[in-house]
This record gives structure tokens, C-alpha cells and sequence, in this order.
DNA sequence: ATTTGACTTAGAGCGCACTCCAAGGTCGAG
DNA sequence: CTCGACCTTGGAGTGCGCTCTAAGTCAAAT
């Protein structure tokens, strides 16, 4: 039933391309390289997948590689660590929130400049 | 009692460096090169100034260099052009609303980790 | 038997947005 | 009169995160 993922089908699973998983990997982003079929192919296990997941919204909420290597680095290193990883994601999700908060200021800003171009264009169709 | 802001002054107010506003002006992204004092150097107007914190928030939500000039060339162009620049404002105003969205969504994922990592230490101290 | 297509590697290249450098001009304070 | 602060320019350099190339292996399909 488990005879691993190749590294197109966790591309696709995770919207990151063949060739920035094997860069994620020579980053040292992996808990550890995945495991190799015959014929020298990649072949994921679901833990290799669910990491990989793990990763991409990291990195979509603006986490650096050098930070997620760090992360990975940690994490590869057990249970002692547990406290180091947990603030590690304090930090970030404290970034991730206020990155947030300022995206919906900036928001409410567009809104007003579009809503002055919509009364704008009412103008001059009067 | 208008003599205009120095380029310092614009980037304190900005939160953008003195380098970067003058790219922004070599990139086309002014409606006009600010005016020159006696000693060449560039002296903001209020518009411009105001100009600039735009293009800053722009910038902030993730719209490229390439974008803002098209915006600039558009509101350089008069009143015609204000439809135009209502659609790319409206464009651009559903990709910050999408991008808030799922950084959210990423959030609570991060969220869910961090809960687990809380569980985790509360058990190997007990 | 050959062709197709997915995979492998080391390493080069790219696009973006800055960011800085070198050399020089202008100004007011000490 | 010199110093230091601030500005000017064209152009080069940087850091990040991919992204792609070239040459090769292998398995299945035609």
C-alpha cells in the first residue's frame, strides 16, 4: 500500500515545483533526505509529505529558508528541543499576525482610494 | 512656508530609504520628477509626498515595480485613464483580500502546531 | 528496437528589488 | 578655511529564492 510518493506527486500536492523540493532538500530543509526507489528516484514517505506541507506555509507566511532550516535542524534533533521549536513558532506567528493586521489597514486604504475613483467616474457621467 | 520636504525627510516619513526613492523615480513610478532647489537637490512636494506613501502601501501589499508604474503612467495621464485605474486597484484589492485570507487560513495551522508543542511539554513535565 | 517520459546530478543563470559605491557638489558651523 | 553633513550621478553589486540546463539513467509503451 506504501511504496512512496514520487517527487511529482508532492509537487503536486503542494504547489512547489520538482525542482524546489530537491533544492529544499540540498538546503537541508528535510528531517531527513528522503528514501530512494531502485532506480535512485525519490520516493516520500507521508511523514516526508506532511513536513513538506509543513514547510510550504511556512514559507508562504514569509518564513526565510535559513529560518526553516533552522527549524528543520531542530526538529531533526528530537525531543529536547521542543521548547527552542515552540518559540521559534511564537516568533513567527507573531510576524504572521501582524503582517495581517497591517495587510487590512492597507486594505481599508485601497478601498477608500478605489471608492474616490468610483465617485469620480458617477462625476462625470452626470 | 512651503519649500519642500528633502529626500531624508521623505524617507523618514515612508519608511522607504533615500536610495529607494530615487529608484522609484528612475523606475517611472512619479507622476513627476520632484522639483530641484537652488543646489540640485530634490525638493517633495505634498503631492509628491503624498504620491509616495501610496506607492509605499502599493508596495506593502505585494504589487511589483512594474505594476505601480503602470498605475503612475495611468495617473499621469489625467482624468481619462481613471477607469483604468479604478479595474487595477480593483485587481489588486481581490489579491490582498485573497492573500489576508489564506495567511489566515495559515495562521491557524501554525496555530495547531504551536498547541502541540504546548501538550508536549506539559506531558514530559509531569 | 526505439521512443517517450520521468527521474537523476552538479552547477549555472535569472528576476526582482533593492543597496551600495565612487567621485563629486554645496552648505553652514566652528 | 576646513570639517562634516547632506545631497548628486551612473553604474555596479547583492541577496534571495528559485529556475533551468546539460548530460545521463531507467522503465514502460509502441
Amino acid at each position: 500500500m506504501d511504496e512512496g510518493i514520487a517527487i511529482a506527486e508532492v509537487a503536486r500536492l503542494t504547489g512547489l515545483t520538482a525542482h524546489t523540493l530537491r533544492y529544499y532538500e540540498r538546503a537541508g530543509l528535510m528531517l531527513s533526505p528522503p528514501p530512494r526507489g531502485v532506480n535512485g528516484h525519490r520516493s516520500y514517505t507521508q511523514r516526508d509529505l506532511a513536513w513538506v506541507i509543513l514547510l510550504s506555509r511556512l514559507r508562504a507566511t514569509g518564513m526565510s529558508i535559513a529560518g526553516m532550516r533552522r527549524y528543520a535542524e531542530l526538529a531533526g534533533s528530537g525531543v529536547p528541543t521542543v521548547r527552542e521549536r515552540l518559540e521559534l513558532l511564537l516568533a513567527h506567528r507573531e510576524q504572521v499576525a501582524a503582517r495581517v493586521e497591517q495587510l487590512r489597514e492597507d486594505l481599508t486604504l485601497i478601498d477608500r482610494k478605489i471608492e474616490t475613483y468610483r465617485k469620480n467616474i458617477e462625476e462625470n457621467h452626470v
